[in-house]
DNA sequence: GAGTTTGAAACT
DNA sequence: CAGTTTCAAACTC
């Protein structure tokens, strides 16, 4: 053992051989002490306390920081075992080199003392606080944000990150971005990948490999990888970020993630646009700053040519698909929904008065009464006495539906979801006070329903039809693009005017051209969803943001 | 477990 | 700010 090297124990009871170089100053980390939470006052709470202090001071923002503040290393570390998923004793730092002072430890990243690490020479704890605050001071005299979460820019906070298991981090996005070379972004190397989420316009990376609908990512999490909870619940945020709505990668898709990513499978085509990315040797999800906003190919070019921007990938339905749109989705199943069950009633009605027409007169010496009445009543289409009350339930579907189309007050999935037992109590009722016996009036029930499911999944998978259409057209707009310009590599790709784009209209378009249901799905809108829309019913071009 | 690889942090 | 060095974790054998 080398002089000066010691055990942490040792260390921890000596004093520090190697004094910082230069404290630049030293830092009053017990100013705001006292207003930290309690728990804070724990074998931590010097560091964070300093931490939380010297930030909220450089930054003078209001900033909420977790108790315990993590470096990027220590922030993905796997505090959940991969393998069982049983909660995993923090790793211990091995530092030899650091005194467990620089952002090299874990511990001190972390900002939590070593506590039964197999450091060597260890200043990171309480003997030598002293020495820690100054190393902690330097450090964020050089980078005031070292200590702060960098994984960012997430609706889960790094809390979930940490506690809530690897498959929640995948939202969040690297504050610096990695710089991978050779990891391909798929190792632990990178931070990115070791926080479980996905590269993004801020990383640096080369040939990264760490984005949504990357093969390499998706056989490394689909194959034998312990995490495919991950790569689904990655899924399922792309969709979120991507798909739908306007957050996530909004301002920096790439072209080779997004048609990579695409659900409508991958064509030739889209590989062609898949090398003209992977040319590039960089994060596809870097954009240039150079290239024309609406065409894919001549930035894709540009970057190739530039050699330091990277691809932007957009979901193509990005922004087309938003949260309003699916309210209006099922506003609108609601009313076809509604539609059906009155004009199934009306049918039924009118079946059996023609039926009773009939009867009436081929046997006016029917057997009575009771019995035939009962029969009568039993029969689902009979409205002597239960058809008032079941096309009052209908009339107040219509009724319910007719407020809607007023607009008086959107309705949201949930209580669309709760006025579907609301209508089953309407209906029961109506059966108590129209009196046809239970099992007669529950087979109109199922009919009735069984008319609503089949119109309402017709209207759904129509309106899903005319999505993937519509999405696969501007699919191979790009591909081809991107093949033009892979062919004549010397030359930009063909300039895409941005008025010249292929419109992709939003589901409320594209159900408002729906020829399946007689009402017009634009009578449902309020006057905000139609806010990507022109006079016209044109994509509003500042709202549409497909322009790659 | 030793040696190698990797990329962030630190340094120049 | 770019290039280089240091460092410790991740990885390989």
């Amino acid at each position: 053992m080398e002089p000066g090297v010691q055990s942490n124990a040792a260390a921890a009871a000596a004093a520090p051989e190697f004094p910082p170089k230069k404290l630049v100053r030293q830092l009053d980390f017990t100013a705001n002490f006292g207003t930290l939470p309690a728990a804070a006052a724990q074998s931590q709470a010097h560091a964070t306390a300093a931490m939380q202090s010297q930030v909220a001071t450089s930054s003078r923002t209001s900033i909420s920081m977790p108790l315990k503040i993590e470096s990027p290393r220590s922030r993905s570390r796997p505090v959940y075992d991969v393998k069982d998923g049983t909660p995993k004793k923090q790793k211990q730092c091995n530092c030899k080199h650091s005194r467990c002072l620089k952002l090299y430890c874990e511990c001190f990243a972390s900002g939590v003392h070593c506590d039964g690490c197999n450091c060597v020479n260890c200043c990171n704890n309480v003997e030598n606080e002293a020495v820690r605050q100054e190393a902690v001071g330097l450090t964020l005299e050089r980078n005031p944000n070292a200590f702060r979460p960098k994984i960012g820019n997430s609706p889960h906070s790094i809390r979930d990150i940490r506690e809530d298991s690897a498959e929640f981090a995948l939202v969040g996005k690297h504050n610096k971005g990695c710089h991978c070379k050779k990891s391909n972004c798929l190792k632990k190397y990178c931070e990115c990948f070791q926080a479980n989420i996905l590269c993004s316009e801020n990383c640096k990376c080369i040939d990264c490999k760490n984005f949504d609908g990357s093969e390499e990512r998706r056989a490394l999490f689909h194959g034998d990888h312990p995490n495919n909870l991950s790569y689904m619940q990655q899924a399922a945020n792309a969709a979120l970020n991507g798909a739908i709505g306007s957050s996530g990668y909004v301002s920096s898709p790439s072209l080779k993630k997004k048609l990579k990513g695409l659900p409508f499978g991958t064509s030739a085509k889209d590989q062609a646009i898949h090398r003209v990315a992977q040319l590039n040797q960089v994060n596809p999800l870097k954009t240039s700053g150079t290239a024309p906003p609406g065409n894919p190919v001549a930035r894709a070019v540009n970057s190739a040519s530039s050699g330091s921007s990277k691809l932007v990938y957009r979901p193509l339905l990005a922004d087309i698909v938003q949260p309003e749109d699916v309210k209006e989705l099922c506003k609108l199943l609601v009313v076809v929904s509604a539609e059906a069950a009155k004009t199934f009633s009306d049918r039924k009605v009118h079946e059996e008065k023609h039926k009773q027409k009939g009867d009436q007169t081929e046997s006016s010496h029917a057997l009575s009464n009771q019995d035939g009445d009962h029969n009568k009543k039993a029969l689902p289409d009979d409205r002597s006495s239960g058809t008032t009350s079941d096309k009052m339930s209908t009339e107040e579907f219509t009724s319910d539906s007719t407020e809607m189309q007023k607009g008086s007050r959107p309705m949201s999935p949930g209580t669309l979801a709760l006025m579907c037992d609301e209508q089953d109590t309407m209906l029961m009722t109506s059966q108590n006070s129209g009196a046809p016996p239970r099992f007669l009036y529950d087979q109109s029930v199922t009919e009735v329903y069984a008319e609503q499911e089949r119109c309402v999944l017709t209207e759904f998978r129509d309106c899903l039809q005319k999505l993937i259409t519509r999405a696969k057209v501007k699919e191979e707009k790009y591909a081809s693009m991107a093949m033009k310009s892979e062919a004549s590599s010397s030359q930009q790709g063909p300039v895409i005017n941005g008025n010249a784009r292929v419109p992709m209209p939003s589901p409320a378009e594209l159900l408002r051209s729906s020829n399946t249901f007689p009402i017009s799905f634009h009578n449902f809108l309020p006057p905000k969803l139609g806010r990507s829309t022109t006079e016209n019913g044109n994509i509003d071009s500042k709202t549409e943001n497909l322009d790659l």
